[in-house]
DNA sequence: CTGATTTTTCAGTATTTACTGAAAACCGTG
DNA sequence: CACGGTTTTCAGTAAATACTGAAAAATCAG
């Protein structure tokens, strides 16, 4: 029936355009996150050329954000024997996705974060004022927060997705 | 002596600045973000003046970083009697910051993508061919797993910050 | 090595987002 | 209700970010 593939390619569709006005959200730009909701929904690999197409977008565009996605882990090139171009394939496991996503976050907005904090801690060590003692407290009490949070975060990636999700159902239960 | 001070006010410009860059990482506007250092290392609570002094930014900037920040929860306007101005402090515990950001991000990021997902989960299903099938498994899982995460990110968030901490160090253990 | 195909780069341009400054609205006081 | 201080709005402008398209570089088969 033709009228299911139809219902899909809109369905699909949807999620593309959605998805990538979601990535503005996230700090993403448009571009980029469309390409990821094109190739997780993508049932083969795509070229470069598939994906300009399909979203009407440059060569210099889809080639930087598929570059960028590849960087991140979020899709991989791969080869296809007799064929000179490169094609694309979306991660589609939901929990590498966030593990992915989770370590690029603490590299991009936890790590620094730290490293601010740790310095001006340093700094304001020892100021014997009120003021400079404060600033020196709320310093470290932020430090040793964000410090907590980033190691959580590791170890959370680094387990597996069963045991991540058995030991969340017990804290939700 | 003097140094203390001048060694107080480096540090702490430098932490209002430095923030205020990381900001742009976050997807939160570079004024925000120092408006917020600002407030979190103010000894007394500021006015809008003041604020657009230390930054040396207009007032129409000072005011609607400002209202943004009141709307978060992040800052909060105090008033001062025989004052007719609006003072305005920081939220300094950490905790706290962090189940604000939380639930803003939550608000902003996670819930928008659930329905975009679930409303694609729906619109796929049933659709009997191979990638119908497929498409639709896809969107179910990430509905899941986002919906999942959403609700983890909700009961951390309404613990107390010592039971938190205490059933996170269970698990760093 | 040559020529065809594919990938990469990047200057120029478009779009989006943030900021300024001044005018308008608001508000308490006399 | 008029006046001075204060907050809010917003049109215009500046800055940051994303995208295009074409040229250059790389890759590979013959």
């Amino acid at each position: 029936m033709n009228t299911e593939i139809e219902k899909l390619k809109q369905a699909r569709d949807e999620f593309v355009a959605q998805w990538g006005a979601l990535g503005t959200q996230w700090g993403i730009n448009r571009t980029m996150a469309q390409i990821h909701a094109l190739l997780m929904t993508a049932p083969e690999s795509l070229t470069t050329d598939e994906v300009m197409e399909e979203l009407e977008i440059s060569r210099g565009n889809a080639h930087s954000n598929i570059k960028e996605l590849v960087a991140w882990g979020l899709i991989r090139s791969v080869v296809k024997k007799g064929e000179r171009r490169e094609f694309f394939e979306a991660e589609k496991d939901v929990w590498q996705i966030f593990t992915i996503v989770a370590r690029e976050r603490k590299r991009r907005e936890i790590d620094p974060a730290l490293a601010i904090l740790n310095r001006c801690a340093e700094e304001s060590e020892g100021i014997a004022t009120p003021e400079g003692k404060a600033f020196h407290a709320q310093m470290r009490s932020l430090e040793d927060f964000v410090s907590f949070a980033s190691k959580m975060s590791d170890r959370i990636s680094l387990m597996k997705h069963g045991f991540a999700l058995q030991m969340a159902a017990k804290l939700l239960g």
